[in-house]
DNA sequence: AGTGAAAATGAACATTGTTCACATTAAGAA
DNA sequence: TTCTTAATGTGAACAATGTTCATTTTCACT
């Protein structure tokens, strides 16, 4: 489930704000030269990180985040075999918060004993402001694994189950959603349907969406489906 | 609305199968230099479609497109300013495709008298294959907008809103979706949704969801939807 | 034919990802 | 302590690419 060997707890959240990138005055550290500390890797993986908050994918340079570690290029190669490894480390991280941001939405609003449709409500909440605040982490998520050939890696696939087990467990109490198929479809279909809203919105810049419209058309989409949901199959 | 001065009618929907590229045996045009005849421009377009087909935005190099056009790399620069401003010609051709299809399919539904959710499968479903079929220049469409740090231009917002209209046509007649605001979020609702439930299925490569979940889920969103607004807003 | 502005060319440059021969380290042997 | 050596870090060098621009070529008009 993770690709970060010696990550902190999943909880960490590293999505933090990263200033500028590339343009560093001093060169970190003259000091003899050393073998690394085995933080080095975790020292890497924050560089890079930051360098995704604030250019995006472009960011992932080897020599500038070499730079920032304090570490040769060469080095690079050696903790991730290449740049695209080193990306992927820092989208599942990426997904980790995601997830563990709409973990914490359902426990709380079912802890308050909002209703199935509610707690949707509460998901996509959650879901349209990590997007709005992590866009460019985000973005660079999703449009990395598109531009790949290959197929993403088989933690992507258990980390987007994860995700979607989560929905299916807000709706499991829908009258209509007891068949276990059913509910799966429902599930994928309603955090599908939430992302593709977003996601457009996004695209335009929330130019030609105003963030308020963006709610909207959640609301109708969910209140749609639970609506359907509350009549028996 | 078009960004292809020269284009060929918009009816032309360019997308056919491209062999390899790159690697190329003749030289092409061992011929004497020459002024460029007027379709060169197309000729260029047309062999970064075809690159785009077969190998994603990764295709679009400018060396072998050169090549495979018959003309030198600066002439490339001459004739778009830049590989990007190519790639979003060939990128809105793919819209403009798309939404040929799209009026077609409203069309034809409407011709055969079908009701208003009917039409939406039916426009659903032409989405769910011209997806299927241009898998990767659509791709390239999705993947090169979010990738790029500017907004899209002008022009594609247009043809965005294009599609959103048929939505909107297709879903007039129900009694909930008189009011034109409601109208236009539910259309941008239904539009994203479907996408989104797409997109994902392609992210996953179509191995998560074989094609009939896919379709299932599009019929649960169309179908809740639909529902809804059957009823007096 | 001659001429000059426009157009086409491709060598050259800048920026990247990546490799690999070499330099450096440090753990254990002597 | 000093020596040996396998492991490890380095950065020069390479390859692939986007882009520029001085030069060459064309051709519409004298």
């Amino acid at each position: 489930m993770s690709p970060n060997e010696i990550s902190t707890p999943s909880t960490e959240t590293e999505l933090s704000s990263g200033l500028d990138e590339n343009t560093i005055k001093n060169p970190a550290k003259p000091a003899k030269r050393k073998r690394f500390e085995p933080e080095i890797r975790e020292h890497v993986i924050k560089a890079a990180t930051r360098a995704i908050e604030s250019k995006g994918l472009d960011g992932i340079k080897a020599r500038p985040i070499a730079q920032r570690a304090g570490i040769s290029v060469g080095s690079i190669y050696n903790l991730f075999g290449d740049l695209d490894e080193l990306t992927r480390i820092v989208n599942g991280r990426t997904y980790d918060a995601l997830y563990e941001i709409e973990r914490r939405a359902l426990e709380e609003a079912r802890r308050s004993g909002k209703s199935s449709r509610d707690q949707m409500m509460d998901l996509a909440a959650a879901y349209l402001e990590f997007v709005e605040t992590h866009q460019s982490s985000w973005n660079a998520a999703l449009t990395f694994n598109r531009s790949q050939s290959e197929l993403p890696p088989q933690w992507y696939f258990e980390k987007e189950q994860a995700l979607f087990r989560i929905i299916e467990d807000a709706i499991a109490t829908f009258p209509g959603a007891k068949d276990i198929d059913t509910r799966k479809n429902t599930a994928r279909a309603l955090w599908a349907s939430i992302h593709g809203i977003v996601t457009v919105a996004i695209a335009d810049g929330f130019l030609m969406q105003p963030i308020a419209n963006v709610w909207t058309q959640i609301q109708i989409i969910i209140n749609a489906v639970a609506r359907s949901l509350e009549l028996e199959p």
